[in-house]
DNA sequence: GGTTAGCACTCAACCATCGAGAGTGCTAAC
DNA sequence: GTTAGCACTCTCGATGGTTGAGTGCTAACC
């Protein structure tokens, strides 16, 4: 017969399974490496210490719990997280109290999109205890809506450009010769009839081909250039803003206190091209996806999971809502707020473009 | 005759100050109490230990220095940062290479206000090592420079509101009935010839006054209501935004090992009323104001000092850039480099709205 | 008078030791 | 397969001694 330490590490049997779930939520709340006493005393396993001891022996052995040394008690792995993650990823959901407070709350907000972003963060930070984050709406591919030029000095204007998903640019224009408001309105007739619906490229092609030389095609071709060059900018860029709000919260973990982790943490939030990775990942999953510690940057992430979730139409324009807490972090809480929230922005995405 | 210990604690005498310095500048550097001995062997000042012994214990009875325990050497108090500190304020000047460095960035940025602030908070902060911040300028009173109104949906339309200063505000409408983009158009000639260079006030006046039953009306009316709320809730806001950047400078710092710290520094990063106060306090003072340590809010900002200076058109509009960073800071090069940034933001709106 | 050498004193920091307690892994009995 | 029993391991906290940096005071000096 095969000894115990011979066991294949496959799926888990449910009494394995238990003990991991039980290890982990005892380990989230208390931030303690837990022993096996405190496991059959707290979560009724029906079974003695030692044979929880022995099972915690098999989990350790396929990479699911960690031992900080001899005398203590077990912590999860990234990887134990993931198996619990997944276990209870489908049945979580979010407790009616919280699912109509965070309505009211969305209710209360003002029509400016600005707002339900850091809503949304603000939200999910206060549900979660971790530092929620959300990410406008961005589409693949920009497309012009609306122009607008607003003469500021003597040679130098406001264009003001309205893009189809929704995002206001705003960025000055220097223009050769002085030029009134009223030859600008002009202008901006002329753009808005020839340009709305257009492409960063379509945009470009029209600002190249031939215009006179006088005033008003000379100003027509700067604006239009200027126009090309913030669409490829905001077409290029992954992520277009990423609003943050209860990063306290985060501060608060015992696991970060001492600010060299925190420093990783603050790094990766700021690093565009990490996140825009992440948002494209989570993009095409079109579900809740779940990051745990490093596993996919190396060691800057270590010791932080994020739960996130798209939002907004597939294809065409998507952001990302979600939280970053500690690995040692409320799973089920996260999960089902995070999706809750996505599925509110969802509704606000459809009502809007609808 | 006088002992020592009875010594009046008027202005430094020569000596007590370049002692006061020297302790602070190697505090600054190293941040280790300084014993009396290293003191006299780093800094030349041509007196023995006892007698630099002597004048601390003075420096130590007027509170400009501190004693953590008796075997220990000094450290500068909150106190004897501010009077180095206005021992120095006059005579720094940035260094010519620096100031030709953040020329050159400024030359680079592209033409769109946003990236000035983040420019020059990341200027600041790699200049000081510190974080640094930038906070638009913000007019006492906006006026309405411009409107622009695109159906969004059904009964939705996106309002964008150029104010007179410069900043450019998009919220959205609900409007009671659809209206087509043509009718929209009309509405907003209509808008514009009446409400701009109006007040929040003004807007609000002409939108109450009698308006007729038709649809043109209404929507007007419903327009110019909204933009009056947009108006008088920019003008409460104290602050509009505060761009930092450079926070990671900050979480190096050996005082803010553990985050505790750090977070009393991020809350009140986020505080926009104590922010408020601070821009205007600083907006009046017309040059760099520093605040050391506690002087201002008892605990929370403990270790922390700001160097703040305003810019823009004193009595109109006037935003302020500065740096955070530990007590213990380098202050002659964040003196220089802050007066020097926020001289070149003078410039820079004089050049805009002249 | 201010300055300085000399010296006793203080106290944090470091290190080693020790006991207590928590929790384990193994073995043998059930 | 489960469990009681037990020896074992290792962290944590307390204790105590040592070291060294730096002080404050006193008395001599200029």
């Amino acid at each position: 017969m095969a000894r115990r330490r011979d066991r294949p590490i496959g799926p888990l049997d449910a009494r394995s399974a238990a003990i991991l779930r039980a290890v982990i939520e005892e380990y989230v709340a208390t931030a303690q490496p837990v022993g096996s006493l405190t496991l059959v005393e707290r979560y009724g396993l029906g079974v003695s210490p030692a044979t929880v001891r022995n099972v915690m022996a098999d989990l350790e052995r396929a990479g699911y719990l960690h031992h900080p040394h001899t005398s203590a008690g077990r912590v999860p792995t990234d990887a134990g997280y993931r198996v619990y993650v997944e276990s209870i990823a489908d049945e979580v959901t979010l407790a009616p109290v919280d699912q109509l407070m965070i309505r009211h709350q969305f209710g209360q907000v003002e029509f400016a999109s600005e707002h339900w972003f850091r809503l949304a963060a603000a939200t999910l930070a206060a549900l979660t205890h971790a530092a929620g984050l959300a990410t406008p709406a961005k589409p693949r591919a920009s497309r012009v809506k609306r122009i607008d030029v607003v003469s500021i000095g003597e040679r130098l204007a406001s264009l003001v450009l309205v893009l189809a998903e929704g995002p206001v640019k705003q960025v000055l224009v220097g223009l050769e010769e002085g030029v009134r408001q009223a030859d600008l309105d002009a202008v901006v007739r002329d753009l808005n009839a020839r340009l709305v619906g257009l492409s960063a490229a379509q945009v470009e092609r029209i600002a190249a081909g031939p215009w006179g030389d006088e005033t008003g095609p000379r100003v027509f071709r700067a604006v239009a250039e200027r126009v090309a060059r913030v669409m490829r900018e905001f077409d290029a860029a992954s992520v277009e803003d990423v609003f943050s709000e209860g990063l306290l919260n985060v501060m608060e973990a015992p696991e970060f206190a001492q600010s060299a982790k925190l420093r990783q943490v603050f790094a990766a939030l700021q690093d565009r091209d990490y996140l825009g990775r992440l948002v494209h990942d989570v993009a095409r999953a079109g579900d809740v996806r779940i990051f745990i510690g490093a596993e996919n940057r190396s060691t800057e992430m270590h010791g932080v999971s994020l739960v996130l979730a798209p939002y907004g139409r597939p294809g065409r324009a998507v952001g990302v809502v979600g939280v970053l807490g500690p690995t040692r972090m409320a799973y089920p809480q996260a999960i089902s707020t995070v999706r809750y929230v996505s599925g509110l922005m969802n509704e606000l995405v459809d009502h809007l473009y609808a």
